[in-house]
DNA sequence: AGCATATCCTATCTATCAAGTAGGATTCAA
DNA sequence: TTGAATCCTACTTGATAGATAGGATATGCT
């Protein structure tokens, strides 16, 4: 589960959002807040424009706003808009990938691993990121002390 | 959750050197029986040989075995041995990431997301992985109809 | 009209890394 | 001593992440 720079940046922008919601924010203003480089977050912004997760409005007062309710928008549809597919194994979707002799049943580990992936960044709206309010299943995961250790 | 091929040729070779347990397999025939490039078969098993999870006899009928029993080697030790940690953010651990603002919650999300990838990984031996015979818990998570579909 | 403030578009840069290759030194059993 | 194997160092190659640059375009205000 690696998420890139871009994904980072796209969820903190995401919540940031969702906080001001239904304000509309310039990429500028957003940049500021999270300590992001503006151009970047311009290009980060883009990208969620065109998967339609946030509308923009350009000119003076212009800015970006959730085109959803932040309750209703996924993490995952986030991570999604900038990096692609949650989980790739080799490249390849979990479901796609094929193997022969001692192998062969890896295809249905990869896909559980997606499935757990899943359960969480698309369980977790903008809102409940933003606010902290986890569902129960979050909170289980996050409550064990080992959760939080290196391995 | 990004598998890179050095993570997946290395699970394919450790559920290789499973089914053969205790017998030692050459390079040239791990390669062979996955059809993967011999040298970098070599080079990965050479990162499994650092990490102690299996053990290596040079000269002639040398070869490669793993290092404890099949059952005892869980699918996270060897993602971890050469891809190291199995999620980053932005090249950080989950639990070292820190923000300001609205992000301030998202290190518990990241933390679930780990906890939710190890509890695949972590929890499935090569010997469950070469058999088939998941635990029930990953069963599960592959039973739904769109745990094989895209998103 | 003119200006300030935004988004938006295209292009470019740079360093790092993944993936794989090459060649040979070393080890060991028969 | 020979053949088969591991082991070691180095290299290549292409792609990608993570930006940055400059300006064209849109909008609201006075």
């Amino acid at each position: 589960m690696q998420v890139s720079a871009r994904g980072e940046y796209a969820v903190r922008i995401a919540v940031t959002l969702a906080t001001g919601h239904p304000r509309t924010i310039s990429a500028s203003s957003l940049a500021a807040a999270q300590a992001l480089p503006r151009k970047f977050a311009e290009v980060i912004l883009g990208d969620l424009r065109r998967a339609h997760l946030v509308d923009s409005v350009r000119g003076v007062e212009g800015g970006y706003r959730l085109a959803r309710d932040p309750g209703d928008v996924s993490v995952g549809e986030v991570l999604r808009a900038v990096d692609g597919p949650l989980s790739e194994v080799r490249g390849r979707r979990p479901e796609e990938t094929s193997y022969e002799g001692a192998a062969v049943n890896l295809p249905r580990l990869w896909v559980a691993a997606r499935a757990a992936v899943r359960s969480v960044f698309d369980e977790v709206s903008l809102a409940q990121a933003a606010t902290g309010e986890f569902p129960v299943r979050i909170a289980e995961l996050t409550a064990a002390d080992d959760a939080w250790m290196p391995r």
